[in-house]
DNA sequence: CTAGAGATAGAACGATCGATCTACCCGTTT
DNA sequence: AAACGGGTAGATCGATCGTTCTATCTCTAG
């Protein structure tokens, strides 16, 4: 029937994971782990392999709500793609202004993990590729001379966004990003409107 | 007399400490380092005090390295600071190209190390200081109608480098920057050359 | 009722962590 | 010659690492 109270193991392991492995990094110890989900040891080995597998998992699925909030956040922000592209970066404020921002997950976890053979990396590689697509197809609607570099640029900002975010926290950097965000939407020339 | 033949068991591990932990991160082990540096254990107490003074000591050195490189760079573009700042991007997109490159060091400190009393982010925020400031200059003489703003985007946009180099190396980071860069140095407006 | 799957608790594995310690070697300075 | 400081080598400490294991419990399906 599966009529449970609440959330299973694997449930509990992977929010616990989401959020252990932002706060401490993935360094975080197994033990932490099995302590924040109260979980079993065992539960871990065989819904996931190891930790290595947790954490891919989790990447996974942090990935894909990231992108969809992305979509979400330029849904909501109209039809007009100048707009929509200029919403994230509004969003990326109230995400860095956030109490428990610490970066940005998918950096500082291909920082930490130095083989390149991790399936972490792999999975951080996809979500900006995905990411980068999403860009480039609102400047593709807005018929931008170079829609591929421009969504460089902008990720390159969002990037930038959430380094100096981490760093430099009191510099506002969403707010000095969507002033250059501007820039690269009107491919160098004054805005249209 | 000092008649040593090569470096002191001191500046070997620093040197080795320097290389491994920005290869593998802040997070390798001691006898790693040890054995890099072919040094004995207990030197590196003597020395450092402990793995935390030794990482310490190796960040205060890299700072102090990178902020005279910046002061080198722009010292050998001229006497003009729009290409002083400009020959900063330059130099980053020979760094990012380097086939070591892995990210910045100081960043990647940063999100390893949880513990916000580590010495270490005492060290890497006193850097971006002195690095904010750099820039600053340059703009004030420039005669920019808001320098430390424009030093603020100036530096996110060298954290973007830094990151989307380690992340997306084939999109010429340093390239879409330097691009963004002269629009904030020529403060929104067309370049005065 | 019973067999089996899923979960829990916890011992235990070998490996490694950072740190402390003893013992010895060597060059310098009294 | 003797004392000493800096360096090396290596054992050892307790703690933690990720992983595997046995044993027990609790459901659910047949």
């Amino acid at each position: 029937m599966r009529t449970r109270t609440g959330p299973g193991p694997r449930e509990r392991l992977l929010e616990a994971a989401r959020e252990l492995t932002y706060r401490q990094g993935v360094g975080v110890g197994v033990d932490a782990l099995l302590k924040a989900a109260d979980v079993a040891r065992r539960s871990l080995y065989e819904h996931f392999g190891g930790k290595d597998g947790l954490i891919a998992e989790v990447l996974r699925r942090s990935t894909a709500e990231d992108e969809e909030r992305y979509r979400q956040v330029m849904r909501s922000a109209g039809d007009d793609p100048r707009a929509r592209l200029l919403a994230v970066f509004d969003e990326l404020a109230e995400v860095v202004r956030g109490p428990d921002f610490r970066g940005c997950r998918y950096l500082a976890a291909d920082l930490a993990l130095a083989d390149p053979g991790h399936p972490a990396h792999a999975i951080t590689r996809d979500y900006r590729e995905r990411v980068h697509r999403l860009l480039e197809d609102e400047l593709v609607r807005l018929a931008h001379p170079r829609p591929a570099h421009a969504a460089d640029q902008l990720l390159l900002l969002v990037d930038g966004v959430l380094a100096a975010g981490a760093t430099r926290p009191r510099t506002e950097p969403a707010r000095s990003a969507r002033e250059l965000a501007e820039h690269v939407i009107d491919g160098g020339r004054p805005a249209s409107s």
